[in-house]
DNA sequence: CGCATTACTTACATTTTTGATAGTACCTAA
DNA sequence: TTAGGTACTATCAAAAATGTAAGTAATGCG
């Protein structure tokens, strides 16, 4: 939970608000939000499906990087009124506009890292 | 300073180790690091310019930015031996390859905040 | 009834990141 | 001798992110 009013807070809105840069990298830059969104790039997958494919992620983060990427708009959940349930998470209009700088950004981690 | 055998260490090394976009994200994703980049891509600047063009910056966060990125070789250290010092920053060859991806990032942020 | 299945929650602990504040080293010029 | 300018460090505190472990809800099936 974050402080609604807390130095760290306010520093961090100030520079979303006036640099795309950091929007973008909040949007994207946490700690599963690459593996998972790599696995939505493919295709519609469902909850126990990424926590399968995603070594040492706990469910907890996983449901916190979803949360925070459905609430982004970055991603649809899709809910099957079913028993047992099935929820499946595929990349939104919005997702699949990042593909490309998902791409570069990997492209670019793969030719530059040690 | 990160302990070495944390399990939230690990997981960080591992993902980097086999996703380049979790590379790329950890490499320009601290809090002041787009600020930094986003100024150096225009250009050499010294330490005071930084610190003074990038608003509620502490000079303790600013270092710490500016040497996690010389370290990772995004940038280039350039110290005059003068008194006062005089220290510039600029871009290394490797920060200036990020420059598409930086407004990329930064375009697709200003088009999709809200 | 009791169990299995799936997609989660909850409560708590640990680790990491960020921020506040004060201090340092160096020389030069007044 | 003291003040000033520059680029930092050091110490401590607060906040945020991540991890651990256990529990929940719904329902069909044996």
């Amino acid at each position: 939970m974050r402080k609604e009013n807390s130095t760290n807070t306010l520093n961090k809105q100030h520079l979303e608000k006036d640099c795309g840069m950091s929007y973008t990298l909040t949007a994207i830059g946490g700690r599963w939000k690459p593996a998972i969104l790599w696995r939505l790039a493919r295709g519609k997958m469902r909850y126990s499906e990424l926590r399968d494919s995603i070594a040492n992620v706990t469910e907890r983060m996983l449901v916190l990087q979803l949360r925070e990427m459905e609430k982004d708009g970055l991603i649809n959940r899709i809910v099957y009124a079913e028993v047992p349930p099935r929820v499946e998470y595929e990349l939104s209009a919005k997702g699949n506009s990042l593909k490309p700088i998902l791409e570069s950004l990997s492209d670019w981690g793969d030719k530059n890292r040690i």
